[in-house]
This record gives structure tokens, sequence and C-alpha cells, in this order.
DNA sequence: ACAACTATGCAATAGTATTGCATAGATCTG
DNA sequence: CAGATCTATGCAATACTATTGCATAGTTGT
């Protein structure tokens, strides 16, 4: 892992369309040479997967909400239970265990205030172990990136 | 926006990196079809870029906190100094304005606490105009999904 | 019912990734 | 310190994949 390995990765992070041509180029590397650490790290994991990221409100998905909650009972087995519920959402595109005052957050997004009533009813019912929760809805996104500094 | 472009956008957010002559057989176009329906996406936006997720753990940023932060001063030009002051971070992964008890929330990223105790100290330092914040430390992350739910 | 528009499939073409091989550099070993 | 081993590199040939032009079918609007 050196200067050119985070300089290529930096450049995936933020675009992955380019051509290896191309990036082997602004790295100062063969196009042979540039292909074959690539390859590297998505055999060894460093990279986990090339996807698509889609706009939220031409995907019909403008509404975001973070939602902590606070569990009823806690112990490892009560909070999984809650968690493998919540994961099967595929609107909760975020579920964290957390430290502080409450013991789970949430990442949803939905289409309204329908949709999000709709999750709730399902997620937050009898049975479901949870003691309260309180939702944030986000007014305005200032950043929203997926690469991680390196 | 049909059921082909959906089982498309589908695909694309979980592994963009497949050819268009096998995502093309899969939705049932041929390829030459199935390729314009994705320069579409493109052009019109609703793919916004692709890109790479790195693991986490592995690009040596395994510790992640969520961050509230309550400000001291509200209104429209203190909200936006702060925002432009923490956007700046890269280990500020995501940053909203949101409703709540709370004035914005930080997605964070870094290496390990001697990390993070720095970029709080870079954050919210005197005149950054925050009057509280509460730190959530992520203990396990059941689900940590890009994909939009169509 | 006709015209205009859009999406489709096929097949040719252009572009890109991928591989084998020889070489240079780094690291290890006695 | 010399030799051996391992790894990364660049080049050039090859295989694969995206891309385009074109004719056709389907859809929409008048």
């Amino acid at each position: 892992m050196d200067g050119i390995d985070r300089k290529l990765l930096g450049l995936l992070q933020e675009d992955a369309s380019r051509t290896n041509a191309d990036m082997a180029e602004e790295v100062g590397l063969a196009p042979s040479s540039c292909l074959r650490r690539i390859r590297r790290f998505k055999s060894t994991g460093i990279i986990d997967r090339i996807v698509a990221i889609l706009n939220p409100a031409k995907a019909g998905k403008g509404t975001k909400a973070i939602v902590t909650v606070e569990l009823e009972r806690h112990g490892e087995q009560h909070a999984r239970r809650f968690l493998d519920l919540v994961i099967k959402e595929p609107a909760v595109m975020q579920a964290y265990s957390v430290s502080g005052e409450t013991d789970v957050v949430l990442m949803v997004r939905v289409a309204d205030m329908e949709e999000f009533d709709a999750l709730c009813l399902r997620l937050f019912q009898d049975g479901s172990n949870v003691a309260r929760y309180y939702t944030m809805f986000v007014i305005r996104t200032a950043k929203e990136a997926t690469a991680i500094p390196l």
C-alpha cells in the first residue's frame, strides 16, 4: 500500500467508470500494471464492490430520516432480534448499534411521510422490543459522500 | 421508467462492474438496447455516479461515530457557516441539517480515538458556533447499504 | 388512419481489458 | 556481500466488450 495505491483508490472512490488506461496515465503506470493493482484491491477486499449511486430525489425517495431507538429489553439476544427485523426493510439503508443514550440508529430513505408512517408501524409495533424512538428528518443534506479518506 | 428500468437500476446498485451483455440477458434485452437505457440513466442523472465502495476496516478507518450537534446561534447564516466548516473534513462523510432536538447530524469515519479527538478539536473549537455535541460510537454495523429501494 | 416519435435487435466497428513474457528492482539468506 | 528468490513493471499481442448505424416494430398524438 504505497502512494500510488492510495491515489488509485481515491480515483476509484470518486469515479469507478473511468478507463483503466486513463487512470494508469494519471498515476504514472502502464495500463497492465495499473490493472493488476486494481485487481489486487478487489481480491484482497479493500474494494468491497463497484456500485451505481442513484440520485435519491430522482429515484423517488426524497425523504430521509435518522431514527434513534431505545430498546425495551437489552442484551445480545433481544438486540439481535430487533436488528434482524429492521435490516430486512429496504428503506432502512443503515442500521447501527451504538453507544450513548440510545441503542440503535437507523438511516431511512422513503418517498414521503405516508411511506415513513407505514414503515414505523411495521418496525415499532408492540412486541418488537422498542421502548421509544426519536425521529430526526433531514432538512438539508450538506454532504453525502461514499469515499473513505485515505 | 418501467419494470426493466427498475430491474436494471437494482442490478447496477448491487454490482456496477458486470458486463452490459450479462445484464442485458438478465433483464431480457439486446445488449444495445440495454446499454442505451443505462446511458439514459446517466444523462438524466438518475444514476449520479459509479464508485468503488471500500471496506472501512481494511482501509484503516475502522471507527465510525454519529455526532449530533446543537448550534449556539441558529438561523441560516450561522448554520451555513458551521456546515461549510465540517464538509471540508474528509472524515465527515455525511452532514445533515435535521429537525428535532439537535440541529446537525454528522457521520464520521476515523482510524481511531486519537483521530476522532483531533477532529473534534478542529470542528468544535471556540468560535465554531457549537453549543453542545453528543457522540454515538458505532459498536456494530448491522446494515450499511448504498442501494435505494425502487 | 396517418404521421411523428421512440425503443428495439442485428451486425459491423471501435475501444478496452487482459494475458504472456522478458526485465528490473527489492528482499531475503547464508 | 553475492547469490537467489520474489514481486512489480512495461510492452505488445490477443480476447473481450462497448458502441454505432441502420432497418423495423411499437406507441402516441392529431
